[in-house]
DNA sequence: TATGCTAATCTAACAGTGTTCACTGAACAC
DNA sequence: GTGTTCAGTGAACACTGTTAGATTAGCATA
């Protein structure tokens, strides 16, 4: 078994290099994705918007769908930041009701973005890598995670009816209810064959509705948002 | 103002040839983007699936995405069609539980047919047809109206809370409700990084916590699926 | 200082895409 | 027959994601 080449000292430099230049690929191709939509963006397109040939970003990353799936793995991250900045709010109702406005709020403000993360198939085959692991159920780095530990939070306070026991159950139908509304909204909102009802509404109405559902009646009478 | 040229004669039977011949595009088309998605089907493979080239395809059709759009249009009646078997069911709460399960159930047994219809921007520009606005409306062809019509007779009988008397605004949050759990099955009901519930569950779940927001305390008790 | 290895980037190309255009060939009206 | 119409064709265009091979720069070792 012989040894391996590996340069030691410019180890650190090279490393830092290429992540600086996969940071520059990564923004211009949010930027571009964002504000053009996910198929309406080439290789040849984010790369001459950083001054490279479309065949330089095959080196940073496997193909397009990976580029886009590191993209993501990263926005999830500033959607539970925007989610953390509620865990100030101390009743933990009230805290799942501002989770599912802002949550919806976040997915209309940049849809191409959502669409990116929430409504398009991912390359799930790759197993978790490591750093996805570690995110994972860290309530302060995954949105989902964040909204069951407020779930929970609210079932052990006792607001919840004595049948809504499971988290993950009622975490993922809230989840549902707010994806369904900013989803729709997203693909449908401009379609001239549905009365819309205003966007805004219909936020309040699946969030209070929805979570009215789980409460217990004097929950749901001492619950005003 | 010369006389323009236009055989009599022959003239239903083109059209009767040129019907068929959409016919035959369209179902290649549906079974093709059904079984394999959209985007992985090339127009030169629907040509060849029926034994003609690419560019016939746009004697009937002016791109791709009129065909796609085209085969929803025929798909919303079959949706309809799905829920006009629960117009027997008497009770209007009841009925619209069986809706929503109903919905989802279509969803999750065609996904790229559901991804087809609700998931995917449609080239909204084009103004609706006559035909199309025939349909809308209309709860025999329209699905939405279907919904719209069994909310408004379930607020007639009483049973809903009277700050909901909003017919569209109802049927829309009902929709986003179980367009949610649909949805989010399809695009990451396989993904790791989350610990599923079942989709019976989650489905029962929706449709019953969303339902019974809405309704008053009496009817909530009497409702039990 | 010269040599050889590594890795990032380039140019050129491939196979495939949606789509257009000039043309054929058959069916039909006169 | 003659002329008109039109579905369907073959060839081509501009584009896509992606790969192969050559080029170049930087560094470790001799």
């Amino acid at each position: 078994m012989t040894e391996v080449y590996r340069p030691m000292t410019s180890n650190d430099r090279r490393a830092r290099e290429q992540a600086a230049v996969k940071d520059k690929i990564l923004a211009a191709a949010r930027h571009l994705f964002v504000s053009e939509g996910y198929e309406s963006v080439s290789m040849r397109r984010i790369a001459q918007a950083i001054d490279y040939t479309a065949p330089a970003l095959y080196t940073h990353f496997k193909d397009k769908t990976e580029l886009m799936a590191e993209l993501c793995r990263r926005d999830f991250g500033t959607l539970a930041e925007h989610f953390n900045k509620l865990a100030k709010v101390a009743d933990p109702v009230e805290r799942i009701y501002r989770i599912g406005m802002s949550y919806i709020r976040f997915a209309t403000d940049n849809p191409n973005h959502y669409r990116l993360m929430f409504m398009s198939t991912h390359p799930a085959d790759l197993p978790p890598e490591p750093e996805d692991l570690k995110r994972m159920n860290d309530p302060d780095q995954d949105a989902y995670a964040f909204l069951r530990h407020t779930v929970a939070e609210a079932i052990d306070s006792g607001k919840f009816l004595p049948e809504h026991k499971d988290s993950h159950l009622i975490a993922q139908v809230l989840w549902a209810g707010v994806h369904g509304v900013a989803s729709l909204q997203i693909t449908h909102g401009q379609d001239p064959w549905i009365t819309w009802r205003s966007l805004e509404r219909r936020s309040r109405t699946i969030c209070e509705t929805t979570l009215r559902g789980f409460l217990t009646p004097q929950a749901s009478a001492a619950f005003n948002p």
